[in-house]
DNA sequence: GGTGGTTCTATGGACATCCTACTATCGGAA
DNA sequence: TTCCGATAGTAGGATGTCCATAGAACCACC
């Protein structure tokens, strides 16, 4: 994991000796896009033997937070920010496997409620304490990566409407 | 982009509520995966129109950055971070839109070098300006989303490199 | 009440990513 | 010099994501 040098800082580097625009902004998406896959690899790594993904597991999680362990489609979508269409994937994967059923809403007959199992609710249980057991992922994280992350973050606010919500103390 | 309410900080609250655990791990981790998808989203809009993606991208700028304008495809994948494979894949692509070619180095004939072609380093310079233009996708986050980025980049530092883990200030 | 626009899910295609397995090549040790 | 382990890249498969499109159901307005 640890490599010789900083992709990121070598990145910022180079960007810098050949006078290309919007430094800060490009160091900022290159730290979150790697922050992300290294975080992700570890989640799903984790997850791997309980057969979840985790895109998989947050679906499931989705769930057994909602009040009757069943929840339509679309509002997944909206919920974990993707496109809805990448929700009837999930759910197809996890219907595959037993962690959900699909039911449609009596109510209103366009919905596709999915609806977690007594297995899903087994699992995911198990998952979360896969997860937590190596606190997402995130704890160790390369040094170097955290401070540009904390720095892209912040930059991401400053250019952004903040105003309001100055709640970061630091970093 | 701008949703009724934060799905970060539902997630949050309801993990809390529930007394699940490493509650500080799950929200940066959440945040690091919700910062990903907006922000790539956006790059990737504003590549469409010269046919590229963030991935492609990248590996155009590390070639772009290179002394001969060529590397061997083990080096991309390290200093971009991504499994080998997945280097070979974006190369087919890139190769197929005639912005990179492959060539073998004569000393080791198991390297395989992609090299820039004139027309990818008129793309590439076309590109940065579409990224320039929109800053990377990072200056006007949702500043929830932002806020939150901030705290797990200050979490994952915090998790490897201090003996206190008790930093967090709440949200 | 019927009709047309809207909403919700599913399908098929393009991409990106990982993993496992395989082939070619290199390099050092016997 | 020959052989074997290590290294580089590719092939095939699974998954996740998006987009465009299609089909079904709902609803409001006439």
């Amino acid at each position: 994991m640890a490599l010789a040098f900083d992709p990121i800082e070598e990145a910022r580097r180079q960007w810098s000796v050949h006078g290309w625009g919007a430094l800060e902004a490009m160091s900022a998406a290159t730290t979150i896009t790697r922050a992300h896959q290294v975080v992700l690899d570890r989640i799903n790594k984790a997850l791997k033997p309980e057969g979840l993904t985790f895109s998989r597991y947050e679906a499931l999680v989705l769930l057994a937070f909602s009040r009757r362990g069943s929840l339509p489609l679309g509002k997944m979508a909206e919920r974990l920010m993707v496109h809805s269409t990448s929700v009837t994937n999930t759910i197809d994967l996890l219907e595959r496997d037993g962690l959900v059923q699909r039911n449609t809403d009596p109510g209103d007959r366009r919905l596709v409620l999915a609806e977690l199992t007594a297995r899903g609710r087994e699992v995911v249980a198990r998952a979360t304490d896969a997860l937590v057991a190596i606190e997402f992922g995130v704890p160790d994280l390369d040094p170097l990566v955290v401070n540009r992350l904390a720095d892209a973050a912040s930059y991401a606010g400053v250019g952004g409407l903040r105003a309001d919500r100055g709640r970061r103390s630091k970093a």
